[in-house]
RNA sequence: UGACCCAUGGUGUAAUUGGCAACACGUCUGAUUUUGGUUCAGAAGAGUCCAGGUUCGAGCCCUGGUGGGUCAACCA
């Protein structure tokens, strides 16, 4: 017989980082310490590539006991911002990661960091320099051309103490000077070129406020915050990979025995039919081609979220997606099916009307009210039944009748038979028209022996639609979503601007939706399935009086599928 | 005329570290179904960028190509 089936866990595949730590693991590296760090410059909201990298970080850290920084890199006051910290927070909270009470800011370090500076300056490996951007710019060289050394960079120590601190006192103005670090103005590495690891801004900081007029560029913070923090593993994308002799080389300087972070790059993800950078996304919002950050057509952790994503299905998805250096596309039908897959097992089942045709049932008497029995989730018999109000006078959706129907459409048309989800068999009697020919309103006749669904007399019928009483129900806008970009790579064109792609139908706004009562006390963020429709959630619009419903996704759907061919 | 990185079905990842290429999404059949959902059964689709080499044996190792990406912000 049987041995034992090992149970089906939620597996985390093993990607090319885990078996790095793995290794480093075995070989007793950092006395078996794990340690990573979240990352994030506040200035923008978090999207679906950040989303990876997170599950990525706190993932690994769970994964073999270790913990996880959430560290902000705020050396840029000119575009961090409060308002992005504390979106940061609540999206990685969300998302189900906690960071307990290692919050850090690259700015809690900066009297470190101008102590390191200054004590690089004393060790004669950093200079300050007089020449302007452009200047500077320009002795870089080329990557296939070595640099100029800048005419500074055999200034006395004592003179560069002098500046430096004279930089810091705001004797200058900003980009007067910079504080550089000498290396090697002819590395093949443009990095290597004496980067700049201090510039002069006079700008206050959302922590720091006034004290500090100049700040450190990134290079010269990540590393030495992560060697600080105790970072074992500093996970990053492949774009920082070039940067890595450098990290290495302020670590080298700050290093006083074995222990030292090491820098990990990945690839980032790319999803197909949106954008992915937190400039572009902004564009997006500033320009008004959205209603904000959250807008639920943005990839953004918050425009998710609103959508009615689950952070379930967006940490399967992180999973699912796996983690690599091959820079490549996912299609988002694989975030979909993430959702789909989630919310199948979760969502309440309800029904409702988009778009509304009038049906009344001739022979069904007027003014009564039946309660049928529905179920709320196949897919979860704990979930219980609800009553669902029957009436003379029902909405069913336009789509689901038609007056000539093709082969194979198994709907109502003029003389046939289908059943109403949990309530009667019906037949179509008459087709009620208006002056210009439009369907306003069916007859039907109902079969008083189907209650519930099912003829006694073994009649089987096609057809199931779902339908919504005319007199008992809540009305409802419902905002239907469909992808922000019409091309699959709306970046990968050159001179062409990627928002010439943006789809102009990507937001469909429903006025007059009916929804049974069920949905009548829903808050925002509730999810349901509207059976045979989609998952839809109520949306941060939404009032007590005025039900504002979003489209997470559609449900899979054969028969529009074979439509559309 | 540089440095660094990458290359497996349509897409994304695997392959016990050298042993007859697996999984997921997608696509297509069929069954079941009071959601044309779910579920179930099945199918098609790559011979691993190319050329050499090592080996009994290479997607994994070596060499050389080809293709793609990143790097020349006082951004991160």
């Amino acid at each position: 017989m049987s041995e034992k089936i090992p149970e089906k866990e939620p597996v985390v595949k093993k990607n090319f980082i885990h078996q790095i730590v793995e290794e480093e693991l075995n070989a007793g590296k950092n006395d078996g310490r794990v340690h990573t760090r979240f990352p994030p410059e506040p200035n923008g909201y978090l999207h679906i590539g950040h989303a990876k990298s997170i599950c990525l970080n706190f993932g690994t850290a769970q994964k073999y006991n270790g913990l996880t920084n959430l560290r902000f890199d705020d050396t840029n006051p000119s575009k961090e911002e409060t308002e992005y910290v504390d979106s940061i927070k609540e999206d990685v909270h969300w998302l189900g990661f906690d960071w307990g009470d290692r919050e850090f800011f690259a700015s809690d370090y900066f009297d470190k960091l101008y102590e390191f500076a200054t004590k690089l300056i004393k060790e004669g490996k950093a200079y300050v320099d007089d020449q302007d951007a452009e200047t500077i710019s320009s002795q870089k060289g080329t990557p296939t051309r070595p640099g100029l050394e800048s005419p500074h960079r055999q200034r006395s120590v004592e003179e560069n103490l002098d500046l430096f601190v004279r930089m810091r006192d705001g004797e200058f103005s900003d980009g007067e000077k910079v504080l550089r670090a000498k290396i090697d103005m002819a590395s093949p590495n443009m990095h290597m070129r004496d980067p700049i690891l201090y510039r002069i801004m006079k700008t206050p900081h959302h922590r720091t406020g006034d004290k500090w007029c100049i700040y450190p560029m990134y290079d010269f913070a990540h590393g030495q915050c992560d060697y600080w923090e105790g970072i074992t593993h500093s996970i990053c994308t492949l774009e920082f990979e070039v940067h890595r002799p450098l990290y290495n080389w302020f670590i080298d300087q700050l290093k006083t025995d074995e222990y030292r972070p090491r820098q990990i790059e990945f690839a980032r993800l790319n999803l197909t039919y949106t954008v992915m950078s937190k400039r572009k996304l902004l564009e997006l919002v500033k320009d008004k081609h959205v209603s904000g950050w959250d807008d639920p057509r943005m990839p953004t952790v918050s425009g998710l979220r609103r959508r009615g994503y689950t952070p379930e299905s967006i940490r399967n998805f992180a999973e699912r997606i796996g983690v690599t250096k091959v820079d490549g596309m996912i299609d988002v039908a694989l975030l979909e099916h993430s959702v789909r897959e989630d919310l199948n097992k979760k969502a309440q089942r309800v029904m409702g009307v988009l778009n509304p045709l009038k049906v009344v049932i001739t022979n069904y008497p007027e003014g009564q009210v039946e309660e049928m029995d529905a179920i709320n989730n196949p897919e979860n018999p704990e979930a219980g039944k609800r009553k669902v109000p029957f009436t003379r006078e029902i909405y069913i959706e336009r789509e689901d009748f038609m007056e000539e129907p093709p082969r194979k459409f198994f709907r109502l048309g003029p003389g046939r038979e289908v059943r109403l989800r949990y309530a009667y068999f019906v037949t179509c009697t008459d087709v009620v028209k208006d002056e210009q020919g439009e369907i306003v309103e069916l007859h039907c006749t109902y079969d008083p022996a189907s209650r519930g669904g099912n003829s006694p007399d073994g009649r089987k019928v096609k057809g199931t639609l779902h339908w919504v009483s005319a007199t008992e129900n809540v009305e409802a806008e419902v905002r239907l979503y469909d992808r922000l970009f019409l091309d699959e790579d709306p970046n990968g064109h050159k001179d062409r601007d990627f928002k010439e792609f943006m789809n102009p139908n990507s937001l469909t706004v429903l006025d007059k939706c009916y929804i049974e009562p069920f949905v009548k006390d829903s808050k925002a963020l509730d999810s349901f399935q509207f059976e045979r429709l989609g998952y839809f959630n109520v949306d941060s619009d939404s009032k007590a009086d005025k039900l504002v419903f979003n489209r997470t996704a559609q449900l899979r759907d054969n028969w529009a599928k074979k439509q559309g061919k």
